[in-house]
DNA sequence: AATTAATTTGACCAACTGGTAAAACTAACG
DNA sequence: CGTTAGTTTTACCAGTTGGTCAAATTAATT
């Protein structure tokens, strides 16, 4: 498919994506201009075009390649191994997905305050069902009495929230904590949290 | 002060202003142009701009409204009532903001992803300041071992982030979930949580 | 070195952007 | 009813927007 890819195509294509997340993150899609992103990528305009074919193109790369990166994770949840740690390890791989990647959580998180006008199908299609995976194996390992009777869904939605609360509300944070890293606290936090409400 | 005002100021004005949530709640500042504001308000773009002088000004009319209404329930958090009751009281009126108002959280949320370039100052200053009270009175409360030792402010934020969740996240919990009110639900899972962190 | 393929640029465009000015219209009030 | 204050519209503008095109430049291949 994609096998010949020169050097100065991958070079430029990375480069361009690279700017695309710092603009679309900040601004959403409709707030960004092809002008930020060829001054950020160090390119210009028309030549951001020769290499994808609109401002939508660009867009819609970063929104796959995030949406493949973030579920593969839940996928990875390992029905054999011990509910609470499984959870525990997901939520806590979350938690450093925003610290590590907020630019990636702010672009998704524009995209779905707009109404996810461009991957809805895949909210209703991958997204629910990888999701509807994980309730039921919650679901089981309740009932085998492993955790403690809890509603699956809204679980999920709770160490989202939470997860990427500390990379969209960045701002936030820091201006009532102060300026540094405060990950380290929250993930002791959320591992209390999630230890609390899963133990029987 | 603006004793003064027309029926049809009155009428104009909050016209605009819902008009322009709902348009800045979907598109950020940068994304929403006067051009929609005025056909979703039914007034023209010079009319528009006879009662705001500016586009910026209505986004930050807007803005103001939103941050008094937010922080004024956590000023009437009580420090003589019983705690669980008190922040579960406070839990469950956050969440009915999310349910009524979810473009006001929306337009919120977008103000902070974007940076809160325009109410970085309010962050910093009374909102830091309000957070720190409820955090020194939630401390307070552990220590006189009305509620469990917790951060208190990473509680806030699990509490805010939870709850604004059900608005900013809407459209990607009805895909989960499907189309429906799932805002009981997500009250009991909130109530439950809370419960477990703060009783001893 | 010559030829071909890949890359970059500059000039350009039509549509849209926030905002202005003055004229036309409507309501309020004595 | 006439006058004034308040409101709305029409026409407009300069800057920005996403995108095009052909020419110029550079890299790769023979």
């Amino acid at each position: 498919m994609k096998k010949t890819e020169t050097r100065i195509q991958k070079k430029n294509h990375s480069a361009i994506k690279a700017a695309g997340l710092k603009v679309f993150a900040q601004f959403g899609f409709r707030g960004s201009t092809l002008d930020q992103i060829a001054a950020e990528s160090g390119l210009s305009k028309p030549n951001i075009l020769y290499y994808f074919s609109s401002k939508e193109t660009i867009y819609e790369a970063l929104l796959a390649q995030l949406l493949t990166d973030w579920l593969q994770p839940v996928r990875d949840i390992d029905p054999a191994g011990d509910p609470v740690e499984e959870i525990l390890k997901y939520a806590k791989h979350k938690l450093k997905m925003s610290r590590l990647y907020p630019r990636e959580s702010r672009l998704y998180a524009n995209e779905i305050i707009q109404g996810a006008p461009r991957i809805k199908s895949v909210l209703t299609g991958e997204l629910r069902d990888v999701v509807a995976t994980l309730a039921q194996l919650i679901k089981n390992w309740s009932e085998a009495g492993l955790i403690r009777v809890i509603d699956p869904y809204h679980l999920i939605f709770s160490i989202w929230a939470m997860t990427q609360h500390y990379a969209d509300f960045d701002v936030q944070v820091q201006a009532v904590l102060g300026d540094g890293d405060h990950f380290d606290d929250a993930e002791q936090y959320l591992e209390d949290m999630l230890r609390r409400m899963l133990t029987v």
